[in-house]
DNA sequence: GGTGTTTGTGTCATAAAGTGGGTTAAAGTG
DNA sequence: CACTTTAACCCACTTTATGACACAAACACC
Protein backbone atom coordinates (compact mmCIF):
# COMPACT_ATOMS: atom_id res chain seq x y z
CA UNK A 1 0.00 0.00 0.00
CA UNK A 2 1.26 3.63 -0.91
CA UNK A 3 1.77 5.52 2.20
CA UNK A 4 2.86 8.80 3.36
CA UNK A 5 4.70 12.03 1.99
CA UNK A 6 7.99 12.52 0.19
CA UNK A 7 9.97 15.16 -1.47
CA UNK A 8 11.92 14.18 -5.06
CA UNK A 9 13.40 16.24 -7.11
CA UNK A 10 12.64 15.86 -11.55
CA UNK A 11 15.81 16.30 -13.24
CA UNK A 12 16.07 17.80 -16.29
CA UNK A 13 15.25 15.23 -18.18
CA UNK A 14 11.84 14.83 -16.48
CA UNK A 15 12.89 11.69 -14.91
CA UNK A 16 11.90 11.46 -11.14
CA UNK A 17 13.47 8.53 -8.30
CA UNK A 18 9.89 6.25 -7.19
CA UNK A 19 10.81 6.16 -3.31
CA UNK A 20 11.82 2.54 -2.42
CA UNK A 21 9.06 1.95 -0.91
CA UNK A 22 6.79 2.70 -3.41
CA UNK A 23 9.10 0.78 -6.00
CA UNK A 24 8.22 -2.75 -4.26
CA UNK A 25 4.44 -2.35 -5.30
CA UNK A 26 5.33 -0.96 -8.94
CA UNK A 27 7.91 -4.68 -9.70
CA UNK A 28 4.82 -5.41 -12.03
CA UNK A 29 4.97 -2.50 -14.11
CA UNK A 30 3.25 1.32 -13.56
CA UNK A 31 0.79 3.51 -14.94
CA UNK A 32 0.80 7.02 -14.72
CA UNK A 33 -2.38 9.21 -15.46
CA UNK A 34 -4.15 12.88 -14.79
CA UNK A 35 -5.67 12.95 -11.79
CA UNK A 36 -8.59 15.30 -10.24
CA UNK A 37 -6.93 18.06 -9.03
CA UNK A 38 -3.51 19.53 -10.95
CA UNK A 39 -1.75 16.58 -10.15
CA UNK A 40 -1.23 12.50 -11.12
CA UNK A 41 -1.77 9.12 -10.29
CA UNK A 42 0.59 6.11 -10.32
CA UNK A 43 -0.87 3.02 -10.14
CA UNK A 44 -0.13 -0.29 -10.59
CA UNK A 45 -1.18 -2.33 -13.56
CA UNK A 46 -4.07 -4.06 -11.53
CA UNK A 47 -5.58 -0.98 -10.60
CA UNK A 48 -5.22 1.07 -13.82
CA UNK A 49 -7.00 -2.27 -15.79
CA UNK A 50 -10.05 -1.79 -13.59
CA UNK A 51 -10.05 1.94 -14.07
CA UNK A 52 -9.84 1.24 -17.67
CA UNK A 53 -11.89 -1.54 -18.08
CA UNK A 54 -15.16 0.46 -17.32
CA UNK A 55 -14.49 2.75 -19.92
CA UNK A 56 -13.84 0.79 -22.96
CA UNK A 57 -16.48 -1.58 -23.03
CA UNK A 58 -18.65 1.48 -23.48
CA UNK A 59 -20.07 2.48 -26.73
CA UNK A 60 -18.14 5.02 -28.94
CA UNK A 61 -20.72 6.51 -30.33
CA UNK A 62 -21.75 8.17 -27.34
CA UNK A 63 -19.95 11.79 -27.45
CA UNK A 64 -20.03 11.74 -23.92
CA UNK A 65 -17.90 7.86 -23.66
CA UNK A 66 -15.64 9.07 -26.29
CA UNK A 67 -15.04 12.43 -23.91
CA UNK A 68 -14.16 10.40 -20.82
CA UNK A 69 -11.72 8.19 -22.89
CA UNK A 70 -9.81 11.51 -24.42
CA UNK A 71 -9.68 12.14 -20.29
CA UNK A 72 -8.55 8.89 -19.12
CA UNK A 73 -6.64 6.83 -21.68
CA UNK A 74 -5.39 9.96 -23.59
CA UNK A 75 -3.81 11.13 -20.43
CA UNK A 76 -2.73 8.07 -19.56
CA UNK A 77 0.89 6.24 -19.96
CA UNK A 78 2.94 2.91 -19.49
CA UNK A 79 5.88 4.06 -17.16
CA UNK A 80 9.02 1.93 -17.13
CA UNK A 81 11.22 2.04 -13.87
CA UNK A 82 15.07 2.28 -15.50
CA UNK A 83 17.45 0.26 -13.03
CA UNK A 84 17.92 2.77 -10.50
CA UNK A 85 13.75 3.27 -9.99
CA UNK A 86 13.38 6.31 -12.21
CA UNK A 87 10.65 6.71 -14.47
CA UNK A 88 10.14 9.34 -17.08
CA UNK A 89 7.35 11.94 -16.68
CA UNK A 90 5.76 12.30 -19.86
CA UNK A 91 6.34 15.76 -21.23
CA UNK A 92 2.40 16.64 -21.88
CA UNK A 93 1.62 14.94 -18.39
CA UNK A 94 3.69 17.13 -17.17
CA UNK A 95 2.14 20.48 -18.16
CA UNK A 96 -1.37 19.68 -17.16
CA UNK A 97 0.16 19.37 -13.69
CA UNK A 98 2.41 22.32 -13.53
CA UNK A 99 5.34 20.64 -13.29
CA UNK A 100 8.69 21.65 -14.83
CA UNK A 101 12.21 20.41 -15.22
CA UNK A 102 14.41 20.50 -12.16
CA UNK A 103 11.78 21.03 -9.95
CA UNK A 104 10.87 19.33 -6.63
CA UNK A 105 7.61 17.49 -6.23
CA UNK A 106 5.32 16.02 -3.57
CA UNK A 107 4.60 12.43 -3.80
CA UNK A 108 1.92 11.47 -1.79
CA UNK A 109 0.58 7.84 -0.58
CA UNK A 110 -2.88 6.94 -1.33
CA UNK A 111 -3.31 3.56 -0.74
CA UNK A 112 -3.47 1.97 -4.30
CA UNK A 113 -2.11 4.62 -6.11
CA UNK A 114 0.27 7.64 -5.15
CA UNK A 115 -0.39 11.23 -6.44
CA UNK A 116 2.49 13.56 -7.87
CA UNK A 117 2.08 16.89 -7.41
CA UNK A 118 4.56 20.23 -8.06
CA UNK A 119 5.70 21.59 -5.12
CA UNK A 120 3.32 25.37 -5.94
CA UNK A 121 0.10 22.93 -6.12
CA UNK A 122 0.66 20.96 -3.23
CA UNK A 123 1.16 24.14 -1.10
CA UNK A 124 -1.82 25.61 -2.41
CA UNK A 125 -3.55 22.11 -1.23
CA UNK A 126 -2.13 22.33 1.63
CA UNK A 127 -3.26 25.52 2.64
CA UNK A 128 -7.04 24.10 2.61
CA UNK A 129 -6.08 21.11 4.10
CA UNK A 130 -4.55 23.08 7.48
CA UNK A 131 -7.37 24.76 8.44
CA UNK A 132 -8.48 22.70 10.95
CA UNK A 133 -11.28 24.62 11.42
CA UNK A 134 -12.77 24.17 8.28
CA UNK A 135 -12.07 20.81 8.25
CA UNK A 136 -13.80 19.68 11.65
CA UNK A 137 -17.13 20.39 9.84
CA UNK A 138 -16.37 20.12 6.04
CA UNK A 139 -15.47 16.50 6.44
CA UNK A 140 -19.33 15.73 8.24
CA UNK A 141 -21.20 14.78 5.26
CA UNK A 142 -18.63 11.90 5.03
CA UNK A 143 -19.38 8.46 6.89
CA UNK A 144 -16.27 6.58 7.92
CA UNK A 145 -16.25 4.15 10.95
CA UNK A 146 -12.94 2.57 12.04
CA UNK A 147 -14.61 -1.02 12.73
CA UNK A 148 -14.76 -3.35 9.79
CA UNK A 149 -18.32 -4.35 8.29
CA UNK B 1 -3.61 -0.71 -26.00
CA UNK B 2 -2.94 2.86 -27.41
CA UNK B 3 -2.12 5.16 -24.51
CA UNK B 4 -1.41 9.40 -24.03
CA UNK B 5 -0.94 12.03 -26.47
CA UNK B 6 1.89 12.98 -28.48
CA UNK B 7 2.64 16.09 -30.98
CA UNK B 8 3.79 15.41 -34.06
CA UNK B 9 3.80 16.98 -37.65
CA UNK B 10 2.57 16.15 -41.03
CA UNK B 11 5.28 17.15 -43.62
CA UNK B 12 4.41 18.46 -46.71
CA UNK B 13 3.72 15.44 -48.16
CA UNK B 14 1.12 14.62 -45.81
CA UNK B 15 3.25 12.00 -44.15
CA UNK B 16 2.69 11.47 -40.43
CA UNK B 17 5.66 9.35 -38.25
CA UNK B 18 3.54 6.83 -35.59
CA UNK B 19 4.66 6.98 -32.26
CA UNK B 20 6.57 3.82 -31.65
CA UNK B 21 4.63 2.35 -28.82
CA UNK B 22 2.12 2.70 -31.57
CA UNK B 23 3.52 1.05 -34.20
CA UNK B 24 4.22 -1.96 -32.13
CA UNK B 25 0.27 -2.76 -32.00
CA UNK B 26 -0.05 -2.15 -35.24
CA UNK B 27 2.41 -4.52 -36.87
CA UNK B 28 -0.31 -6.14 -38.41
CA UNK B 29 -1.47 -3.65 -40.44
CA UNK B 30 -3.29 -0.34 -39.84
CA UNK B 31 -6.70 1.12 -41.19
CA UNK B 32 -7.60 4.63 -41.02
CA UNK B 33 -10.60 6.31 -41.15
CA UNK B 34 -13.38 9.42 -40.10
CA UNK B 35 -13.94 9.88 -36.02
CA UNK B 36 -17.08 11.32 -35.12
CA UNK B 37 -16.05 14.66 -34.17
CA UNK B 38 -13.93 16.16 -36.64
CA UNK B 39 -11.09 14.16 -36.29
CA UNK B 40 -9.47 10.70 -37.64
CA UNK B 41 -9.61 6.90 -35.95
CA UNK B 42 -6.59 4.86 -36.93
CA UNK B 43 -6.83 1.05 -35.63
CA UNK B 44 -5.47 -2.32 -35.95
CA UNK B 45 -7.34 -4.57 -38.80
CA UNK B 46 -8.62 -6.75 -36.29
CA UNK B 47 -10.38 -3.54 -34.42
CA UNK B 48 -11.37 -2.39 -38.19
CA UNK B 49 -13.03 -5.70 -38.93
CA UNK B 50 -15.06 -5.58 -35.74
CA UNK B 51 -16.02 -2.25 -36.26
CA UNK B 52 -17.02 -2.59 -39.47
CA UNK B 53 -18.96 -6.13 -39.01
CA UNK B 54 -20.72 -4.25 -36.36
CA UNK B 55 -22.01 -1.47 -38.75
CA UNK B 56 -22.70 -3.61 -41.49
CA UNK B 57 -24.84 -6.01 -39.13
CA UNK B 58 -27.52 -2.85 -39.07
CA UNK B 59 -30.28 -2.57 -41.30
CA UNK B 60 -29.80 -0.22 -44.40
CA UNK B 61 -33.42 0.25 -44.18
CA UNK B 62 -32.63 2.63 -41.48
CA UNK B 63 -31.43 6.16 -43.23
CA UNK B 64 -29.52 6.57 -39.35
CA UNK B 65 -27.48 2.86 -40.56
CA UNK B 66 -26.90 4.48 -44.09
CA UNK B 67 -25.25 7.33 -43.37
CA UNK B 68 -22.92 5.62 -40.40
CA UNK B 69 -21.76 3.51 -43.23
CA UNK B 70 -20.98 6.53 -45.62
CA UNK B 71 -19.12 7.85 -42.79
CA UNK B 72 -17.26 4.85 -41.66
CA UNK B 73 -17.05 2.92 -44.25
CA UNK B 74 -17.09 4.89 -46.90
CA UNK B 75 -14.19 7.28 -45.51
CA UNK B 76 -11.80 4.46 -44.42
CA UNK B 77 -8.11 3.32 -46.30
CA UNK B 78 -5.76 0.78 -45.71
CA UNK B 79 -2.22 2.05 -44.29
CA UNK B 80 0.74 0.91 -45.11
CA UNK B 81 3.73 2.40 -42.83
CA UNK B 82 7.07 2.89 -44.77
CA UNK B 83 10.50 2.19 -43.05
CA UNK B 84 10.75 4.79 -40.74
CA UNK B 85 7.57 4.16 -39.61
CA UNK B 86 5.47 6.88 -41.36
CA UNK B 87 1.70 6.46 -42.82
CA UNK B 88 0.43 8.64 -45.97
CA UNK B 89 -2.99 10.05 -44.60
CA UNK B 90 -5.23 10.03 -47.27
CA UNK B 91 -6.26 13.81 -48.83
CA UNK B 92 -9.58 13.39 -48.71
CA UNK B 93 -9.23 12.52 -44.98
CA UNK B 94 -7.25 15.62 -44.05
CA UNK B 95 -9.70 17.76 -45.31
CA UNK B 96 -12.65 16.54 -43.26
CA UNK B 97 -10.43 16.66 -40.09
CA UNK B 98 -8.90 20.16 -41.30
CA UNK B 99 -5.84 18.68 -41.50
CA UNK B 100 -3.27 20.99 -43.89
CA UNK B 101 0.57 20.06 -44.26
CA UNK B 102 3.49 21.47 -43.14
CA UNK B 103 1.28 21.24 -39.97
CA UNK B 104 1.80 19.57 -36.11
CA UNK B 105 -1.23 17.22 -35.06
CA UNK B 106 -2.64 15.89 -32.05
CA UNK B 107 -2.49 12.31 -31.76
CA UNK B 108 -4.53 11.04 -28.86
CA UNK B 109 -5.02 7.22 -27.32
CA UNK B 110 -8.21 5.74 -26.81
CA UNK B 111 -7.51 2.12 -25.97
CA UNK B 112 -8.15 0.21 -28.96
CA UNK B 113 -7.89 2.99 -31.42
CA UNK B 114 -5.96 6.39 -31.47
CA UNK B 115 -7.23 9.39 -32.74
CA UNK B 116 -5.74 11.96 -35.18
CA UNK B 117 -6.56 15.92 -34.93
CA UNK B 118 -5.28 19.42 -36.54
CA UNK B 119 -4.24 21.37 -33.32
CA UNK B 120 -6.65 23.68 -33.98
CA UNK B 121 -9.58 21.23 -33.78
CA UNK B 122 -7.51 19.43 -30.52
CA UNK B 123 -7.94 22.80 -29.11
CA UNK B 124 -11.44 23.64 -29.15
CA UNK B 125 -11.89 19.62 -28.36
CA UNK B 126 -9.99 20.54 -24.86
CA UNK B 127 -12.16 22.90 -24.02
CA UNK B 128 -15.55 21.22 -24.00
CA UNK B 129 -13.45 18.34 -21.60
CA UNK B 130 -13.35 20.92 -19.27
CA UNK B 131 -16.74 21.19 -19.06
CA UNK B 132 -18.70 20.37 -15.98
CA UNK B 133 -20.52 16.90 -18.16
CA UNK B 134 -17.79 15.34 -18.60
CA UNK B 135 -15.62 15.66 -15.40
CA UNK B 136 -18.65 14.35 -13.61
CA UNK B 137 -18.59 11.42 -15.59
CA UNK B 138 -15.23 11.09 -14.82
CA UNK B 139 -15.25 11.14 -11.49
CA UNK B 140 -17.89 8.03 -11.57
CA UNK B 141 -15.87 6.12 -13.09
CA UNK B 142 -12.65 7.02 -11.28
CA UNK B 143 -14.34 6.48 -8.05
CA UNK B 144 -15.17 3.23 -8.95
CA UNK B 145 -11.39 2.19 -10.00
CA UNK B 146 -9.98 3.63 -6.16
CA UNK B 147 -11.78 1.25 -4.08
CA UNK B 148 -9.79 -2.30 -4.46
CA UNK B 149 -12.03 -5.11 -4.95
C1' DG C 1 30.98 9.70 16.38
C1' DG C 2 33.03 7.08 12.71
C1' DT C 3 32.07 3.56 9.18
C1' DG C 4 29.53 1.18 5.88
C1' DT C 5 25.40 0.67 3.25
C1' DT C 6 21.48 2.22 0.93
C1' DT C 7 19.00 5.71 -1.56
C1' DG C 8 18.67 9.72 -4.42
C1' DT C 9 20.75 12.80 -7.97
C1' DG C 10 23.68 14.57 -11.87
C1' DT C 11 26.20 13.76 -16.07
C1' DC C 12 27.92 11.55 -19.95
C1' DA C 13 27.75 8.38 -23.99
C1' DT C 14 25.15 5.74 -27.02
C1' DA C 15 21.09 4.30 -29.31
C1' DA C 16 16.82 5.24 -31.14
C1' DA C 17 13.04 8.20 -32.61
C1' DG C 18 11.32 11.84 -35.38
C1' DT C 19 11.96 14.91 -39.30
C1' DG C 20 13.30 16.68 -43.82
C1' DG C 21 14.58 16.42 -48.54
C1' DG C 22 15.96 14.46 -52.95
C1' DT C 23 15.39 10.80 -56.46
C1' DT C 24 13.00 7.24 -58.71
C1' DA C 25 8.83 4.75 -59.85
C1' DA C 26 3.98 4.68 -60.49
C1' DA C 27 -0.44 6.47 -61.33
C1' DG C 28 -3.63 9.58 -63.30
C1' DT C 29 -4.74 13.14 -67.02
C1' DG C 30 -5.05 15.45 -71.40
C1' DC D 1 1.85 8.83 -75.94
C1' DA D 2 3.70 12.61 -73.43
C1' DC D 3 3.05 15.23 -69.46
C1' DT D 4 1.84 16.19 -64.76
C1' DT D 5 1.08 14.73 -60.37
C1' DT D 6 1.48 11.68 -56.66
C1' DA D 7 3.34 8.05 -53.95
C1' DA D 8 7.29 5.18 -52.50
C1' DC D 9 11.98 4.70 -51.30
C1' DC D 10 16.33 5.97 -49.66
C1' DC D 11 19.59 8.54 -47.06
C1' DA D 12 21.05 12.00 -43.73
C1' DC D 13 20.40 15.11 -39.99
C1' DT D 14 18.57 16.63 -35.43
C1' DT D 15 16.63 15.74 -31.29
C1' DT D 16 15.35 12.95 -27.56
C1' DA D 17 15.21 8.82 -24.75
C1' DT D 18 17.77 5.30 -22.49
C1' DG D 19 21.47 3.11 -19.99
C1' DA D 20 25.69 3.32 -17.45
C1' DC D 21 28.41 5.29 -14.23
C1' DA D 22 29.91 8.03 -10.40
C1' DC D 23 29.13 10.98 -6.72
C1' DA D 24 26.54 12.87 -2.67
C1' DA D 25 23.34 12.62 0.85
C1' DA D 26 20.82 10.07 4.23
C1' DC D 27 20.46 6.44 7.26
C1' DA D 28 21.64 2.75 10.29
C1' DC D 29 24.82 0.23 12.83
C1' DC D 30 28.33 -0.69 15.45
Amino acid sequence: MFLGEYRHSIDNKYRLTVPVRFREILSEGAFITRGFDRNLMVMTPKAFEELVENILNKSITDPLNRALRRLIIGSSSQLEPDKVGRILIPNFLCQKSGITSDQEVVLIGQGNYFEIWSSQEWSIQQKSLDEAEANSERFKVLDISTSSG
